[in-house]
DNA sequence: AATAAATACGGAAACGATTTCATTTTGTAT
DNA sequence: ATACAAAATGAAATCGTTTCCGTATTTATT
C-alpha cells in the first residue's frame, strides 16, 4: 500500500538503518538528516508496518478486552474507561465477548495464547467453573487483569467494588423499609461476585434476625423470557417476597416485566433494589429503581492506567497479586420508598 | 514464550519449509509426515506467530470495527453480529469507539491506514463534516462498509435502514392519533440517517396538509443535561408539541426527563414514538414507548458475511457501490395511545 | 532399460522493521 | 600535521513465517 523503510531511505540516498534511526529519534543522528527524513516521511505519508514492528519488537501494541456481554451499560463503560487510557499511548484494543458461554471464553483466551495482544483485561462468563485456561495464561506470565468477575485463586490484579458492603447495606435498606422475606437474585452461584453479595445479603438478614429461607434464593438463566415466567410464578406463590436484592440489573427489569403480568404493585407489595448500571433508565423505571451502581468507567481507567504502567516502563515486575476495591453507591429511588 | 516453527522442525529433523507445508494439509507433504508434525505441534502447542504470518502473507486477520458509542445497545448490537460471523472464520476484532467526536474518529482511520486491519466497518460520527480521511482509505483500495450513518458520497456497500419509510410511517402514525403540531429531534443535520428521516418526517406533514414549523425542529448535543433542559423549555413554550418523533433513541429518554419536571403527560398531553434499540427498555417505560426498531444484530451479520465473502475468498473485485436496506418495525406502545 | 514424470523434501529468499557491529567521517588536542 | 576520540552512517543479522526454486528419490511410460 504505502512507501516502506527501504523504499524511503532509496529516495533519501541512506541506509534504511540511519532512516529508522532518525525516525525514533536516535541519538546517533545528526539533526539535520533527521530534519530531513521526517519531513520526506511526512510528505509520502510513511506509515511504519506494525506486524513487522511486533515481530522484531516481540510486543504487539495491543490489549485483550474480553467481556461477558457487550449489550450491557456495564461492560460497555469499563471498555470505555480502558480505552480512554490506552488509546493515549498508541494501543490498540480488541474486544470479544463471550456472550457468557465457558466454552467460547476458552477459545478466545486460547487464541490469544499466540501473542496477538501484549494483555488481557478480563470479567469472566458466569458459567465460569474451571478456570485452567486462564491459569495457563497467567503461569506463561502473561499479563492478566480482572475485573468484577474475578478468578480470586489466580495470583494477579483484581479490580471489584465493595460487592459485600453493598450488598450489605442494600439489603439492610430493605429490612429498614420493612420488608421481611427478602429475596436473593443471581446469574450463577460460582460467580465472584454473587458470592460476596450473598455474603453481603445473609450478614444483614442474620444481624436483623431474620431468617434465610433458600427458596427466595434464585439463580436464573440467559433465557429472558424464562426469567420472568420464574419470577412471576415466585410472585404469585404462597411464598411470595416483600422485598429483592437483584445482583444483576437485568433481573430487576425481569422483575419489573413480571410485576407487570400480576397485580401487584412495587414498592406497595415489593421492594426491589438491584445493582445497576445505567442511572438514566434506573430514573425512567416506573416506579423508579433503587440501584447500586458500581462506577465502572473508573474500573476501566484504572485497568488502562495499570496496564500502561506495566506494558511501557521497562522491566515492570509481574502485575501485584492484590484485589483493588472501588466502592459502589446506593441511589435510594421508588422502588424501596413506600409513597 | 511457546515453541517456534524452526524448533519445532528441530525436533521433527525435519526443515522449517517441511513442518510448515505440513502444518497447512500442503499436498507436497506425505500424509505419514503430516501426522507426525501435527501431534508433535499439538503436544508442543505450538501456536503460529500472528506477526510473522501477517507479515509475510500481508493480511491480519482483523477487522476493524469504528462505532460513535459503545453505551449504546444499538451498536453493541451491530457489534455482536459482526463478531458472530466473524469469528467463526478466524477473524479478530478491533473496537473503536469516537465518542461522537471527529477528531478521534478521524485519528483512528489515519491509524487504521497502515494495514493493522484488514478492512474497516464504520458508521460515522455525527459530527462529521468532511469525510476526506475515509475517502482516502477507500481511494487505496480499503474495504470499507458503512453501517447506519453513512457516507453517500464514498462508492462502496452500506447497510441501512429505511429510514424514509420509517419516519413517514411513525410521523403517519402521530398524525392518526391526532398531533397537529409534530416536532422532529435529532442529533445533526448532517447526518445520513437524519436527513432520511427528516425527509419522512416532512413528507408526511405534507400530506396531512400540516404545515413545517421549523421551530420543532431541534438539533440536540452530546450533553445530556443541555438536551432535557432545551426540551424542558419547548414544553413549557407556548409552542408546544403535541408529538414528537425522535431520530435518536436518547433522545427520546431525555423527553420523558423533562417531561417528569412539568406537569403535562404523555400521552395525554404529548405523543412520543422514537427510533429505539432496545424493546425491554421500551416496554418498560412509563408509559411504554412506541418505538421504530431496526434488526442491528442483522445488520452486523450482514456485514460480517460481506467482509467474510470479501477477505476470504482470492481475487475478489472490490466492495460494490450499493446501499442495501433491512427495513425497522414499529412497535406501537403507550406512548402514543390515549388510553 | 532408459527416460519422463511425479512425489517428498530442503535451502534460501522474502516480508519490513530494529539493532548490533563495523566503518567512515569529522572534530580536537598535541 | 598527526593521533585519537567522538559523531554519523552503513551492512547485515534478526524476528517467525511462507513460498519459490532446486534436487533427490521413487514411480510410471514407452
Amino acid at each position: 500500500m504505502g512507501v516502506n523503510l527501504k523504499e524511503l531511505a532509496a529516495e533519501l540516498k541512506l541506509s534504511p538503518s540511519t532512516v529508522s534511526r532518525a525516525l525514533n529519534d536516535s541519538y546517533e543522528i545528526s539533526e539535520a538528516t533527521k530534519q530531513k527524513v521526517v519531513l520526506l516521511a511526512k510528505e509520502l505519508d510513511y506509515q511504519p508496518n506494525p506486524f513487522a514492528r511486533s515481530l522484531r519488537e516481540n510486543k504487539s501494541k495491543t490489549i485483550a478486552v474480553v467481556i461477558p456481554e457487550r449489550i450491557n451499560n456495564y461492560f460497555a463503560k469499563v471498555v470505555d474507561g480502558i480505552e480512554e487510557i490506552t488509546q493515549a499511548h498508541g494501543y490498540h484494543l480488541l474486544v470479544y465477548c463471550t456472550q457468557e458461554d465457558v466454552e467460547r471464553e476458552k477459545k478466545i483466551v486460547n487464541l490469544l495464547m499466540n501473542g496477538r495482544a501484549d494483555a488481557i483485561v478480563i470479567s469472566v462468563s458466569c458459567q465460569l467453573s474451571d478456570n485452567s485456561h486462564l491459569n495457563l495464561l497467567h503461569e506463561r506470565g502473561f499479563p492478566l487483569v480482572f475485573f468484577d468477575r474475578i478468578c480470586a485463586e489466580i495470583p494477579t490484579t483484581k479490580y471489584i467494588t465493595n460487592n459485600y458492603e453493598s450488598a450489605f447495606e442494600g439489603t439492610k435498606h430493605l429490612i429498614q423499609q420493612g420488608c421481611k422475606k427478602i429475596a436473593f437474585f443471581m446469574l450463577s452461584k460460582e460467580l465472584s461476585i454473587t458470592k460476596e453479595r450473598y455474603r453481603g445479603y445473609k450478614e444483614a438478614l442474620e444481624q436483623a434476625g431474620l431468617e434465610i429461607d433458600l427458596s427466595l434464593n434464585l439463580t436464573f438463566s440467559q433465557n429472558e423470557e424464562q426469567n420472568i415466567e420464574g419470577i412471576k410464578e415466585l410472585l404469585v406463590s404462597n411464598n411470595r417476597p416483600d422485598g429483592i436484592l437483584s445482583s444483576i440489573g437485568k433481573l430487576a427489569l425481569a422483575t419489573y416485566q413480571a410485576v407487570k403480568q400480576t397485580n401487584l404493585s412495587i414498592p406497595r407489595d415489593l421492594k426491589i433494589i438491584s445493582f445497576f448500571a445505567d442511572p438514566t433508565i434506573a430514573s425512567l423505571l416506573n416506579p423508579s429503581l433503587t440501584t447500586i451502581t458500581t462506577p465502572t468507567y473508573k474500573i476501566g481507567e484504572e485497568c488502562g492506567k495499570l496496564l500502561i504502567q506495566k506494558l511501557t516502563k521497562p522491566k515492570q515486575p509481574d502485575l501485584p497479586d492484590q484485589t483493588l476495591v472501588i466502592p459502589s453507591t446506593i441511589t435510594i429511588r421508588s422502588s424501596t420508598i413506600e409513597i
